[in-house]
DNA sequence: CACGTCTTCTACGCCTCGTAGAAAACTTCT
DNA sequence: AGAAGTTTTCTACGAGGCGTAGAAGACGTG
């Protein structure tokens, strides 16, 4: 999966945290700490575009939103981590092992649903 | 943590596959579908040092490992992921859920022996 | 010491990313 | 419709990362 730049990443952050699709001028606003031209944050939009993370609708002015919530996002990432690694099965050991008690439990009750 | 490229990530896979440290001519004859010039892999060798992923010794020649196994690095880049998340729960319940049967099994037997 | 090997230094080109001006497309107001 | 404002696209530039390696220096071996 394409990897995010900081401002990218920022711009996502906005899009995820939105109940529905954004104006550029919004995110320009939301991110007025960094004094963004509003092209900027349109050639962002648009990277984030052409690597599939965003769409856009047709409206005046146009709407942005993410393609997948932040949660799929990060389960994919996790995923394409796992993946590449030679030994699975003794990643998710140290991955589980390292996890808090209070993850513990919701992983526990998660996997005990789906049976198997 | 540190992103890897393409190459960077390759010579990693062979330092991870090695069980001990190796030469940078033995990297080289490793990937040598690539027709490498050794100093290419002492940049790349340098380059992950500056990374905190690799380490030599003070032999002649010099000889390369890795500093984390590669299940340590994948499960750290997990947590990594996970703990930038916003809702850590919501991505754990999507990460478990688009597991495997068989990793399904293992996650249960892995979190039934650290109790809670 | 001479020769070959290993290591470091330096560099270059390509690509990504943050950044934005200029220009084009479109909306709105009168 | 025309003027004025807003939005979108096009183009560009500088910094930094990465693949790549030559040149030069350090070192071991015969």
């Amino acid at each position: 999966m394409a990897s995010l730049g900081e401002l990218e990443r920022a711009v996502m952050d906005r899009l995820w945290a939105a109940d529905g699709p954004v104006a550029a001028t919004t995110l320009r606003d939301g991110l007025a700490d960094r004094g963004l031209a509003l092209t900027t944050v349109h050639t962002v939009l648009t990277r984030l575009e052409q690597k599939g993370f965003v769409e856009h609708d047709e409206g005046r002015p146009r709407r942005f939103r993410a393609r997948a919530s932040q949660e799929q996002h990060a389960a994919e990432l996790m995923h394409e981590v796992l993946g590449q690694a030679g030994d699975r099965q003794a990643v998710l050991a140290r991955f589980v092992g390292s996890v808090g008690p209070e993850e513990a439990r919701l992983l526990r009750e998660l996997l005990a649903s789906s049976d198997g």
